[in-house]
DNA sequence: GTCCGCGTCATTCGAAAGATTGAATCTGCG
DNA sequence: CGCAGATTCAATCTTTCGAATGACGCGGAC
């Protein structure tokens, strides 16, 4: 028996996958959570085989809440720690890869066919990686041959930079200092051929390295 | 009994939907819709008393496919009109309005708690309009306060921002001093509530004040 | 083992951006 | 006509940004 652990703030979507599991006999959905703090919550009191988490919580949050690349890494990071497969709703997501290095075991678009949802939940319990064929190919085409390699702790910075953050911010946010902000942003800029966040965020938009 | 009609993309959210709608005594999801046009078609091949209509139809898509807008425009232009809720997943949706104005009843946010869905759909299936109380509000503030008048010159201006410049390399595009551009920099912070030139480009764009 | 890229931080300094205040035209509207 | 808004400009002043460094630990590559 595969325990499920749902981990997304739509209460729609959570229903919709507890309905899609419970027609699978050997699986069951055991916790939900609506945020990305009750997933880690929840699934450090409760043996969990897989989780789903998705990539957006609260997806208006200006301020301090985790996301689900937070509660991938924290998870990840725990002994005896479950599979996670990460949900998200757009494939140009950037904050993929980093949930994949934070030890996801896969990825799934929301829009997939249930069929595929329970297949790559099925290989994520018995360990496998969810990132073998093409997919891992779209990744690293899209991170490393679109835009002139930004490392994804400078993605990140850019990512948040493009919402209109001061450098102060994002450091709050990434807990970063403002200088450590900064020296990214240098390198960013170098990369890019740029010399002002503005024209950065413009760059990467054009290159597509920024959800449109 | 009322007759829903659900029109998703996503077979996850149309699982939830149809789960939560069952557990309601005099609701019936009686079909299902992957795509706009297929919303369309079937809403007029049988008698359907609400639609639940998603905004988004497979996201990627710059050009071709219908939208929920286009959707709901062809579902209330015809006779004996369903009534249509719109489901979205963000209330900054610059198409929400456009919505309304097809002629929907009403819009529910995707994350929005169960008893507030089915309640909307009650009160779309009885005729009421569901933008009455504060939702219209928003909808007015949101759209015609918020948003609304960005001047043609505070416009040319925010777009040189959002395309990297400088205020001296614009103030040099429009033959401004660069005074003037931080002028109407000042206005558009304002109109926008914002206060940096980032921010302001992030939040144009999520207003739909930019597309580039 | 050494070199290099990444990520982290600090300091300093000049430039740009933003806040504030004020004011001049010109337009459209009641 | 007066009023409101758009557009134009100016002079401050503070904050933030960006540029130029230098430094340290760490992991992979050679």
């Amino acid at each position: 028996m595969i325990r499920l652990l749902l981990a997304d703030d739509h209460p729609v979507v959570r229903a919709g996958l507890r309905a899609l599991f419970a027609a699978e006999p050997d699986m069951e959905v055991v916790a939900e959570a609506a945020t990305a703090e009750a997933a880690v919550d929840t699934s450090r009191n409760m043996r969990v085989d897989v989780v789903l988490m998705d990539l957006q919580f609260g997806k208006a949050d200006p301020d301090g809440s985790l996301q689900g690349v937070d509660a991938t890494r924290a998870l990840c990071a725990g002994d005896q720690p479950p599979h996670v497969l990460i949900l998200t709703n757009y494939d140009t997501d950037a904050d993929i890869l980093s949930a994949v290095e934070a030890g996801a075991s896969g990825y799934l678009l929301k829009d997939a066919p249930p069929t595929e949802l329970v297949a790559a939940v099925r290989a994520a319990a018995a360990g496998e990686s969810a990132l073998a064929p093409a997919v891992a190919d779209r990744l690293t085409t899209r991170t490393h041959a679109n835009n002139p390699s930004l490392s994804l702790r400078e993605s990140e910075v850019l990512a948040l930079v493009a919402a209109g953050m001061s450098n102060r911010d994002i450091g709050g946010q990434l807990f970063l200092s403002e200088a450590t902000v900064k020296s990214h942003l240098v390198h960013i800029f170098t990369k890019l051929g740029v010399g002002s966040r503005t024209s950065a965020v413009a760059k990467a938009r054009e290159l597509g390295a920024i959800r449109p």
